[in-house]
DNA sequence: GCGTAATGTGTGTGCGCACACACATTCTCA
DNA sequence: TGAGAATGTGTGTGCGCACACACATTACGC
């Protein structure tokens, strides 16, 4: 078992050098003479020497500190989503024997000054790496600009923000998401259909977010056929004129589907297909009520954004950097998973089985 | 920081004993008084104890030989997405310092006899561990029993069967498969449309695996809707009389969808299309042709059964428990993921990116 | 009561790597 | 030319664990 396996004792051998100049090429440290360090780059090529990572752990026995910049996930079972995903990626880096100590701040997803000032103090506490989800674009150029300043390399969660130097974009591409809705709405249905757009309780002119998704679903509508679109902004579902905005929605003529472009799809699926029971309804995210929904038959789609697994691989992907200088990609792109009433339960149960040491 | 990362060492210390001591009450090995088996034991509820897994490989460096025992890749591009699976797997684990051989047994997936020669020469080659396709029931059992008695870990993928004690079983619930492509087809179609199921190449009786599907399929329609659904099993497609067979079905009265039970949709899509656009083609899995059929509209649903997830967790299940004794759930059933022309692009880069040390 | 066997228990080594340290050699300038 | 800096290079240690080995203690038979 020659061929495999190689250590940095191997090397040294085959370069007529001592360890410790292997080590110096390596990493670049130190001082090494120019017909050494030509040797070992030499030896280095021919064989691929591939570091034993799981060894590299064992002696760099740094706790590397961890923020998690994310909404609270107290106000959105949304984000509570993303928070276990973190705590999932955290107890699986724990059970190797890697002790992150992992940092939440929380905002809230309304409010900018919120993000702002959780930012400011996850900034000042000079964490070795950060995750974030940066809902707020203006608000965020700032902090990315610090952190990049201060060599803090940090991870883009749900929201991509091309300008900053992020280590990676963990997400979804919306514009695509809003494609995909639309061909979901649309297949089958009557070509004189028209379809709405329903945005709960986001103010849409911040949102790029919400704004994709439209862009993508309308793109479709465009180009495969000639279908009415309607788009709606409905506030929150507390305000008393909430129903009457449905109404409003309910009464487009020819209304074949509606396209939710948040998680909030329960808010108003029940009421829309009590009312009319063609409409086709596509929503966002498998939290507790739309699985209900999606079961009695008042949501038809779901597409799935997965925010779990999103950020536990974020957590993930930054142990890999810190841990192993293991490069990412800059654009972590995740699929666009489709879930009906018939698939849901093989995707809720599928996730509690990830949990081994090597997935 | 002592709450953490609590060594050997540190219980020794608490509980009095030597290092030595706590080692063979931890692996229940040697001879320890009741006395001082009893402190460790005492010391390690307390503490909660969790080794470092990642040091634990270290010092054993045995090179486990894990036997694959899967349809020649070759022959089918959904069996050549396994075999990539597993080699992803194996570099996972090289790249971790970990240096499985994997040796590869290939049989024909039309052929019974060329399953149990293979699996009579993996008996014979004595591997630490086994992953297997038993596509073939009856010929299989007896491997299995063999291999029980050998005490030989297997984990099955692809095709379950219930009687053997696998270490688990890697793959999907096709009756729920069956469901959902039922779903799928008759989503906003006219009620009394009419459907037909189609199995090419296929030895239907020797294969509970799609006899499932059809279960499942039929029970959709029958409990949803009153459709009438016809099935056909069609040969091979180099058959002379296989486009007959194919005008045949097409023929089914209000017929409004096709459902092939395999891999192989690309092969009646574009002429069905062809001869009735109306019809609804739903496929399985992302192979090149089926791809093609998705993006010119001849295909409009597959459900991806991700041969290559499948086999490489496949192995890294057994890496968890060949190095770490990690016992894993007896049912991996992944999620049945629906592809469409929109969102397949999200799946290809997807898999592409999952390259991670810890992922 | 002695020798031997059985039963406990502690210590030492190595896994592959990173990093600190010690040492050897050459260079530089007074 | 010799002191001291600058430049190379080799050795040693520890990370946490598994496992081999050495050693201490007790039990048992004669």
């Amino acid at each position: 078992m020659q061929p495999k396996n190689i250590r940095i004792k191997d090397i040294a051998a085959m370069a007529g050098v001592s360890e410790g100049t292997v080590d110096r090429v390596l990493h670049k440290r130190g001082k090494v003479s120019e017909t050494a360090a030509k040797r070992v780059r030499q030896v280095l090529d021919e064989i691929n020497y591939k570091p034993n990572l799981i060894a590299r752990t064992l002696g760099t026995n740094r706790n590397y500190r961890i923020a998690a910049l994310m909404p609270d996930q107290k106000l959105d079972p949304y984000w509570k989503q993303s928070f276990e995903g973190i705590s999932a990626g955290e107890s699986q880096l724990a059970q190797l024997g890697i002790h992150f100590t992992i940092e939440h701040s929380f905002f809230d997803p309304h409010k900018k000054e919120s993000f702002q000032e959780a930012a400011l103090k996850v900034f000042h506490s000079r964490p070795d790496a950060v995750l974030v989800a940066p809902l707020f674009y203006y608000a965020s150029i700032p902090f990315f600009k610090e952190l990049s300043e201060a060599q803090i390399p940090f991870i883009l969660v749900n929201t991509y923000i091309q300008e900053v130097k992020a280590l990676s974009f963990i997400g979804q591409d919306l514009f695509k998401s809003g494609r995909l809705a639309a061909e979901l709405i649309t297949k089958g249905q009557p070509s004189n259909a028209s379809y709405a757009i329903v945005h709960i309780d986001e103010d849409l002119t911040n949102s790029v977010h919400l704004k994709e998704k439209e862009r993508g679903f309308r793109e479709f509508c465009q180009i495969n056929l000639n279908a009415s679109i309607h788009s709606f902004v409905l506030g929150t579902p507390q305000s008393s004129t909430f129903r009457d905005q449905l109404t409003k929605v309910l009464k487009t003529p020819e209304l074949s589907g509606i396209f939710v472009s948040t998680s909030k799809a329960y808010l108003v699926a029940p009421t829309i297909k009590h009312e009319n029971a063609a409409v086709r309804i596509v929503g966002y995210d498998l939290i507790k009520q739309n699985l209900e929904c999606l079961q009695n038959g008042t949501i038809d789609f779901l597409i799935n954004q997965n925010p779990m697994r999103q950020a536990k691989l974020g957590i993930q992907t930054l142990a890999n950097y810190l841990l192993f200088k293991k490069n990412t990609p800059p654009l972590h792109l995740f699929p666009l998973e489709i879930i009906t009433s018939q698939n849901v339960s093989t995707y809720l149960s599928h996730e509690g089985n990830l949990s081994g040491i090597i997935v």
